[in-house]
RNA sequence: GGGCCGUUAACUCAGUUGGCAGAGUAUCUGCCUUUUAAGCAGAGAGUCGCAGGUUCGACCCCUGCACGGCCCA
């Protein structure tokens, strides 16, 4: 008995007895992992087509299941076992009589455990309390566990270990694949959306020599055979507008997305982002385009475009508020012109608020600071803040009667951002200019800054048509329609240290 | 980066003033042919996150570290 795992002295006891369980199915000539049972039906469509069947009606259908999945429960009372197996699907009760499968083949299914997959075959019938179930003709292994589940009533709380073996997580807790079964049909109705528009989607470089399209911190590695540093993308932006230059009118990409920022509940490192780009329409075209998406959004998923997001009804009925940036820091902010218009008083105020200004930094980020701590969190309900300053929005369309705004927007719900657009700047000149001033901060230290992108302005010189393009955060917005407060919770894998394994 | 909180059996959690480490689930053994958080009887299971320190004695007090969570920047 003790041949084998003298090894592991500390291998848990559940461990252990599995082993020994696989080891007497061994030696029975029983498979452990046979890839020979072939599934027919899934549970969910034998519940749906004979939940309504009483007793006595089922008692006279022959047809048998040929089902599998894992045995997530099990009560055994010596000759018989109740055992309710769980698929991608549902889950059923299975019936198991020693006189039904016969004494031998019962024998053998009683070291199977909970966590084991298994093939069924059988009848339905409906069991004294009700409960539609299988009566098994035969349950074969399909695969065994070595692992014990985790708790059958309070599932797998540990926030940590959910996120480190998700694998666990969506086993036993039906919220969690809820979420993600929920983020692929928002994603599915997003490209449907675009898709019926006309939008061409499309893929551009995640490794780029010069990374674009954000202001943010880029990721850095390396190509070994070219040697040369890479760097992971920021944004898709730049290239999607070469697409523009190219012909193509309206083009978008869902993909992934890299700064190399902090992590928090609404940060991840790597994350997923929607950006299309729309040639001969402007920032307030795209403005009506995201009200429309969102609102059938909700709408398809909700059946209204009122959803609660952590307590709070967000009601996403077009049309929604629209403010200047500056309106807001009136309007929301509690700020006059003369508090936000000078850099010595707004400094001032960012300071006193809690944040740090830099010397030598240019109003527009200053005031960028107050927006952030003084309107932004207060913007539950959707509203569009449009006109940024031009000092923050570098590669935004200048506005044609103001040239210190731009015309951009961002949307935000819930107080955060969701959205970020603009009427695209096409000026190569101008564009080339904004990139200088964006290298001379960069060598001044803002190492979120952008790069000069060479190609990226000659492209605009063979003339790109006049766009909006438009960025919305796939995470952020799944967070908002799953009603989940952190954004691990919306992501399969999120970025965890490395987990450390002791002795 | 800063503050606060957490880390005890496979899971969910207790743990008294610093005095032998606990429960439920799960597991194992026995009984049980319609249960469903099945039941009854019994049993086994611990690097109390890691490393130091204080103490006759530390899960508990102190210091450092790791991982995670929340808040702030």
């Amino acid at each position: 008995m003790n041949k084998q795992k003298q090894n592991e002295p500390n291998e848990s006891q559940v461990i252990q007895h599995r082993r020994q369980k696989a080891a007497f199915l061994t030696e029975n000539n029983i498979p452990l992992f046979p890839n020979t049972f072939r599934k027919i039906d899934d549970i969910f469509k034998i519940v749906d087509n004979n939940d309504h069947l009483s007793g006595e009606e089922l008692e006279e259908l022959t047809t048998a299941h040929t089902l599998a999945g894992r045995i997530m429960a099990l009560r055994s009372f010596g000759k018989v076992t109740f055992i309710h197996i769980q698929d991608h699907s549902a889950r059923i009760q299975v019936f198991v009589q020693r006189d039904s499968v016969g004494r031998d083949n019962y024998q053998m299914f009683k070291k199977y455990d909970i966590g084991d997959i298994v093939g069924v075959k059988g009848t339905l019938f409906r069991t004294k309390t009700g409960e539609l179930t299988v009566k098994a003709d035969s349950v074969q292994l399909l695969a065994k566990s070595m692992r014990p589940l985790p708790e059958k009533y309070h599932g797998l709380k540990d926030v940590e270990t959910r996120y480190r073996q998700r694998y666990v997580d969506l086993l036993v807790n039906p919220q969690a694949r809820k979420i993600f079964t929920t983020r692929t049909r928002i994603v599915r109705h997003l490209r449907n959306f675009l898709d019926n528009k006309g939008f061409l989607e499309v893929e551009t470089p995640m490794m780029q020599a010069i990374p674009g399209g954000a202001t943010a911190k880029p990721f850095q590695t390396h190509h070994n055979a070219l040697d040369m540093k890479l760097y992971l993308r920021v944004a898709p932006e730049l290239y999607l507008k070469r697409l523009l230059v190219g012909g193509f009118e309206k083009v978008y990409e869902i993909n992934r997305n890299f700064r190399n920022e902090g992590i928090s509940t609404q940060h991840n490192p790597e994350f997923t982002m929607l950006e299309f780009y729309w040639a001969y329409v402007d920032f307030k075209d795209l403005m009506s385009i995201t009200e429309e998406m969102f609102s059938t959004l909700a709408q398809s998923m909700f059946d209204s475009t009122k959803i609660t997001y952590q307590g709070n009804t967000i009601d996403l009925t077009p049309p929604w508020t629209k403010l200047s940036f500056y309106e807001s820091l009136e309007k929301i902010g509690g700020l006059s012109q003369e508090d936000y218009m000078s850099i010595e008083k707004a400094s001032d105020l960012v300071k006193k608020l809690g944040d740090k200004v830099q010397t030598g930094e240019k109003l527009g980020k200053i005031q960028a600071k107050l927006f952030d701590i003084l309107v932004e969190p207060k913007l539950v309900q959707p509203h569009f803040i449009y006109h940024y300053p031009t000092d923050i929005s570098p590669l935004s369309r200048k506005n044609d009667n103001d040239p210190t705004i731009t015309d951009r927007f961002e949307l935000f719900i819930t107080g955060r951002e969701m959205a970020n657009a603009f009427s695209e700047l096409n000026d190569p000149v101008d564009q080339k200019t904004r990139f200088e001033d964006q290298v001379m901060e960069k060598e001044a230290g803002d190492d979120e800054a952008h790069f000069m992108d060479e190609d990226y302005v000659r492209a605009l010189e063979y003339a790109m048509p006049p766009a909006g393009g438009e960025g919305i955060g796939i995470d952020r917005l799944v967070m908002l329609f799953t009603d989940s407060a952190s954004i691990r919770e919306v992501i399969l894998f999120p970025l965890l240290r490395p987990e450390v394994t002791s002795g």
